[in-house]
DNA sequence: AGCGGGGGCAAACGTATGTTTCAAACGTTT
DNA sequence: AAACGTTTGAAACATACGTTTGCCCCCGCT
């Protein structure tokens, strides 16, 4: 076949591998044996290791903003809606847009935690670019939603909350060994993530 | 001198070399060049890179806890205390504490970032170990301001504000430079952290 | 004055990394 | 079946890193 699964196996071990350790501290020998292909199969397919990051992100990021500009653009035909249904959709979107299990976001998100992070300036330069059209799309819409928090503000406080979903799901594992051993309680990622709506509403609404 | 300042030069330059560019991105080299000191002065003064990132912690960490962990003490004092009042004594003394400017604290929240993103385990058992305590103070103090919200949600609540805090502080810079973009408007790094206080106070009300 | 040791210095060491090379294997087309 | 472009393979390459090594200087001591 021309285009050989090569491709997919490496953006999955990429994936994981970066998600766990960075992106600096992931060489590619761990990727490529991870991936069970050759070590030059990197930068033959890619061309570089920072080309294979901005392609993780790429396979991951575009189904999922394709898939939340279409649902923002039908809620702006159906005039307004709340600030629990727009968040209600961005959420269950992330988490579900991708048919595989909600793993993948979390991983996913670990990522953007390391992106923004770290001084991969490449990486946020990309994202903004292909991605910044869908942002402003969706503050957009929150405007409407709570027209009594000035703009400014509600821009502030939009990245506030992204803070606090993508450095929560970031730490998820810790955040689970943490509340084990200090209430004796197991707790889900889905309970993590569902008490993440109230506080980001309650957040935005000051 | 048997103590010479080659130590604080370290110190100094590590500290604002990681915040900018992460913990695995900042070579030794760069920190010692900076600093304007030898290669070698590192090792032989903290014996290795993975003691030079804690030693940075400890430095910033343990007068800030000790600040805290009194203010607290004093609160508990008092009887009770409300969510502005101890978020904002927190907020006051992580900005302020230092003889510095907030700069010191930007930097630092950086840093706490990257210590959380990345895959530093030992800094993260390092950090529960000494300063855990003062955590968990705080939190009983919260719980006693809001006790109409459950223990578990409460913990959880508090480490998305953590999250929102600490993404925020880690972006600053990038957060201006869209900001006066997307809304010719300048705005200040004091700006943005006054306005944390009523979204993380709204957040943990829910 | 002589001595001893803590600190500084340049240089080197071993290793791991991203990338490149070039030949072999493969699949498609003629 | 032969020829071609595409993909894989093992090996090498250059470089950057953390760490270690000796040697020097300089200060406080007997």
């Amino acid at each position: 076949m021309s285009q050989s699964d090569t491709v997919q196996r490496i953006l999955d071990a990429a994936e994981v591998l970066f998600a766990q350790k960075g992106f600096a501290e992931t060489s590619l020998r761990a990727i490529t044996s991870r991936a069970g292909v050759n070590l030059a199969a990197v930068n033959y397919h890619f061309g570089s290791k920072e080309a294979l990051i901005q392609a993780v992100f790429e396979r991951y990021l575009t189904p999922f903003c394709q898939a939340l500009d279409a649902k923002l653009q039908e809620l702006e035909g159906q005039g307004a809606a709340d600030l629990e249904k727009l968040f209600g959709v961005a959420s269950r979107l992330a988490l579900g847009s991708h048919g595989d299990e909600p793993r993948r976001a979390m991983i996913f998100f670990r990522l953007s935690g390391q992106a923004y992070s770290q001084p991969q300036d490449h990486l946020r330069a990309y994202l903004r670019e292909h991605y910044g059209a869908v942002f402003r799309r969706f503050l957009a819409l929150l405007r409407t939603a709570v027209p009594e928090v000035p703009p400014m503000e509600l821009f502030l406080r939009v990245h506030f909350s992204l803070g606090a979903v993508i450095f929560t799901l970031s730490g998820m594992e810790s955040l689970q060994t943490i509340s084990k051993k200090d209430f004796n309680t197991d707790i889900t990622a889905a309970r993590i993530t569902q008490q993440l709506l109230p506080f980001v509403v309650g957040g935005i609404r000051g």
